[in-house]
RNA sequence: GACCCCAUCGUCUAGAGGCCUAGGACACCACUCUUUCACAGUGGAGACACGGGUUCGACUCCCGUUGGGGUCGCCA
């Protein structure tokens, strides 16, 4: 039988991060196992999902190269399905009314709380004669649960995980609306894709039991189930939409490849030996289940940069300029010029081996697009005073009469000025790169000077001589 | 509170009873390289939560303790 996987997450926000760690488990264990991966979104909370997290999610899959193989399944369209499975539990005995009230049950969990209880449905409307049903409320419809006995789950990723059957309420299948819920949608899906298997966080451990109730009770087998820890964060707790999770566009934002952070996620909870940096195509062939940990993780940004700074080293000039068009074209407040970006390109490879990410990136080459006269930080004005400035002078003077302007004849140009006046070649080299960047920090000096071209350059060092 | 899960350097992890004097990566500290900053390279500091078993031998198996986490919704 062929491995099917879904991500399922429910539309009320963004794709946070621990969300694509599962979309891409499930996507990189069906790869690993020719199968097939797909996608449903688990809307059936028509008060919270909306279209914007819809769009949110499409977009953030997208972006990580998680896009599903076939056609994503709405789950409230669904609807009909889910109401058909509950009459027909129903009608088996399997199911029950139940004319609790929000109230009422509310009232259930404080009371057993105060007795130090366990806070679950205590099963009111279970045995009692439907005869007895107030008028004036539509009931919900509840999940007839075993009440001895213990069901084991085989997890694989957990291994066997034991619960008493007592330790599980009647669940609510059907809300009073008619709507379905979601423990009851997810097992009819789960069924009606033909899942195989499913690989989910953690915090559905107890839900596979109600689950793997409903699928006995159906008569249908329950799919494999993988329940994978949770991302913490640096707190130690769970991760999540209201608990500092942000969403993979944050990630873009800050200027993360998105195989950086795939690569990073692929090492949150799983593992290949001592294996850190890889491909994708290394990660599908290497990906098992079985290598999953059972403990939780915690994110940690600076890992993360360190390997986006790999990424960055290996990608191509052309793209890290796209990637930086639009923070560039932001602080320039207008677009980007074809000289600039033509000094861009040149620059690059010594450039990007320098930062971590799009912004340190654009913040460390601004020079190359940044229009004279240049502002200069404290370091540079530093760098820029005394004798600084004759030596800039008569650097300026030998330098402008070259006679073809080129990285090695700026070297010779400057190199023979250090020879003449006697002087290290740092005396010079800093007030010069104070004059091309506006900071004492920089790729090496001759080759800003060669990109930035004759005029250029002359006209920068001429602005720094003349501040004084 | 009840139930469930987890536990190796600060963090992510390797480790399937002897291969462990516990390895790698990030971060940190030195040094090398060097016109600055990075990169790179070399070195350093840094962990098996604790207590009992089992075994000739436990990081590895069992039990307990402690610690952490998760779940207990007409949310998913």
């Amino acid at each position: 039988m062929s491995v099917v996987t879904r991500f399922a997450p429910s539309p009320t926000g963004f794709l946070h991060i621990g969300g694509a760690r599962t979309a891409l488990f499930n996507w990189l264990y069906a790869r690993h196992m020719g199968g097939k991966y797909l996608l449903r979104i688990e809307d059936t909370d028509r008060k919270r999902s909306t279209p914007e997290a819809i769009d949110a999610i499409l977009d953030g899959l997208h972006w990580l190269g998680l896009s599903p193989d076939e056609e994503p399944v709405f789950q409230f369209s669904c609807r009909d399905r889910h109401a058909e499975v509950v009459q027909q539990l129903l009608d088996q005995g399997l199911a029950y009314r139940c004319y609790c009230t929000p109230e009422e049950l509310e009232a259930m969990r404080e009371k057993a709380k105060a007795e130090k209880r366990s806070m679950r449905y205590d099963g009111t409307w279970r045995d009692r004669d439907p005869v007895d049903a107030p008028a004036d409320i539509t009931p919900v419809i509840r999940f007839k649960a075993l009440e001895d006995g213990e069901t084991v789950i085989n997890d694989a990723v957990q291994g066997a995980v034991t619960i008493a059957n007592s330790e599980m309420d009647d669940l609510i299948m059907l809300r009073a609306d008619g709507t379905p819920t979601y423990m009851l949608s997810v097992v009819v899906d789960d069924h009606d894709m033909e899942i195989t298997h499913v690989i989910r966080g953690d915090d559905h451990l107890t839900n596979a039991f109600r689950q793997t109730h409903i699928f006995n009770a159906l008569g249908w087998t329950p799919p494999i189930y993988a329940h994978i820890p949770l991302i913490h964060g640096p707190d130690g707790a769970k991760l999540s939409k209201r608990h500092g999770a942000l969403g993979v566009d944050a990630y873009r934002d800050m200027g993360y490849l998105p195989e950086a952070v795939l690569n990073y996620l692929c090492r949150l909870g799983w593992s290949h030996g001592d294996d850190e940096f890889f491909s994708l195509d290394q990660a599908i062939s290497w990906f098992d289940i079985a290598d999953i940990n059972k403990g939780a993780s915690r994110f940690d940004f600076d890992k993360l940069s360190n390997l986006n700074g790999k990424y960055i080293d290996d990608a191509p000039p052309a793209r890290l300029i796209e990637l930086s068009r639009h923070g560039i074209e932001e602080t320039l407040g207008k677009p980007l010029s074809k000289i600039a970006e033509q000094r861009l390109t040149k620059g690059m490879p010594s450039l990007k081996s320098r930062s971590n990410t799009i912004p340190q990136l654009i913040e460390n080459s601004s020079f190359y697009f940044l229009e004279r006269p240049l502002a200069f930080d404290a370091k540079a004005k530093k760098a820029l005073t005394g004798e600084a400035l004759s030596h800039l002078a008569s650097v300026r003077s030998s330098l402008g009469s070259l006679s073809e302007w080129k990285q090695e004849n700026i070297e010779a140009a400057v190199k023979d000025y250090v020879k003449t006046a006697d002087i290290k070649l740092g005396t010079v080299a800093q007030p010069l790169r104070a004059a091309f960047t506006g900071t004492n920090i920089s790729p090496g000096i001759f080759e800003v000077a060669a990109i930035l071209g004759r005029e250029e350059a002359l006209g920068r060092i001429d602005d720094a001589v003349a501040r004084q």
